[in-house]
DNA sequence: TAAAGGTGGTTCATATTTCGAACCGATGTT
DNA sequence: AACATCGGTTCGAAATATGAACCACCTTTA
């Protein structure tokens, strides 16, 4: 692992939950020396990456984050044609929602959308998706580049006793997800939660990401499912436009088939 | 410089005018070995601050850098807190519109928008200001922390003819801001481009950041200038308001002086 | 066709950089 | 006053970064 690689995964243990952390403290997190962390920190801080809260030392994502984002949003414009999509899904469905994108064989957390119908509700707080754990990462695997399986395969952590941790079980699940056009999770990374997915597609044709929505178990139910699963449909098309793609005809072919069922979740579980 | 800075500083290459970077251009614009620029970009696409271009192999920001902007925002909501009120400074003044944030001894560009009313535009695209040349950096120096002057002092780097390139100069420069209550920087940047700025304000009461305008030099004239000037405040007021703080009063007290003289250039130049 | 010049990517001995136990001074607690 | 914790620092040992040379591949040029 090079040093590099060292100091940035630091940045991973700030999130909206723990913005600020001080230096001990991310000894402990990153289960790494004082000395070397307070140097791995001094160095994303004279990069601008992170700042340190004047009053208590403790540091914080710094202002060099928002610039990349700009350029990034200027470059690759996915995270303004998600949000209304992402927005109107959670609307629509009462849960959680949210946008992953591939990017070479990780799958990372675009932006997200807490419908504010409920109190309790999921919360999406991940730096990388696990692929055979979460309604995204099977998404991935059933309709992105074929490598994706090997890089899979090799870490099938068991979130809970749900996830898959074998490779024949977790073929079926991708088979069954190719059929329906749907990622599904059944509380695989968390037992409470359920995970609906869609594809999405940019303008080279091939699988983009994916767009899901995290539903806490105890109000999923087979009419809630048939919601989601067509508003997924809506959301996915749009999204997949504004990237500049269009959903292959087999996939619409399979959702129109899935949504045609009476007994909607059946074939999945 | 360590290595994780060397790596972090390749990062500062991309901008909206030259989004993707090839490894072999890196190299150049870098001014670095082609094999210690490759490791460099390889552990930063590992950790998806940057992406290849499948087609082109060229490199790209990556989807990781969303997700810190996402928390930065969350954890230090400046950027929501300051582009309506520079959308209505440029709309107001026809010229382009920037807030910058100080992040220890480092003046960062926040957020920018150009205004369309004029085909010719000043076009922001700094990765760090400096101190001693930006109407906002010079803001920085007479508003902010005493210790920036020295870290400005280090490094008096002449862009045009106009910069202020001995500490006296850039003294006597500040000393004018600290009465007028404005930054300005009069080609000293570049040379066709007119700086106005004014100082932003946080919770704790201490200087946060500028909110800038930079005008194409052939439009500026005084009727422009005193519209400029009057718009800086309002949109000072804002921001510093939304970032929890309060413009301080005898900065208030140094504007409403200014706003009244007969010539308003004049004191500054 | 074949040489030239470009690209992204790789190798390996050298030597520079990183590493971490121990340490410091300050602050707060028992 | 003893103890614990904090952010930050030191220095010899050890791991890591470095860059000239080298591929394989592609496009342009002769």
């Amino acid at each position: 692992m090079s040093s590099t690689a060292k100091a940035l995964s630091l940045l991973s243990h700030f999130s909206s939950v723990r913005p600020e952390i001080g230096l001990s403290q991310m000894c402990r997190i990153a289960g790494r020396d004082k000395a070397t962390t307070y140097r791995h920190l001094q160095a994303l801080e004279t990069a601008g990456f992170i700042e340190q809260n004047p009053a208590t030392k403790h540091y914080r994502l710094g202002p060099a984050v928002m610039q990349l984002a700009h350029i990034r949003e200027a470059t690759v414009p996915r995270t303004e044609g998600a949000k209304p999509a992402i927005r109107a899904l959670a609307d629509a469905t009462g849960e959680t929602a949210h946008v992953t994108v591939l990017s070479g064989h990780t799958l990372f957390a675009l932006c997200e959308h807490e419908s504010p119908h409920h109190g309790i509700r999921a919360v999406i707080d991940l730096n990388s998706f696990p692929l055979h754990a979460t309604a995204s990462g099977l998404c991935a695997l059933a309709f992105g580049p074929a490598d994706l399986m090997q890089v899979a395969a090799a870490d099938l952590h068991g979130f809970t006793p749900h996830t898959a941790n074998d490779e024949q079980t977790l073929q079926k699940a991708i088979g069954r997800i190719r059929r329906s056009g749907f990622g599904r999770a059944d509380g695989t990374y968390e037992v409470d939660v359920q995970g609906l997915s869609a594809p999405l597609f940019d303008h080279t044709g091939h699988f983009a990401g994916a767009v899901a929505v995290a539903c806490v178990a105890s109000r999923f139910h087979p009419d809630l499912a048939r919601t989601i699963l067509s508003e997924l449909v809506i959301a996915a098309r749009d999204i997949t436009h504004n990237w500049g793609g269009t959903i292959p005809a087999p996939i619409e072919a399979a959702w129109s088939a899935t949504l045609s069922q009476s007994n909607i979740l059946e074939p999945m579980s």
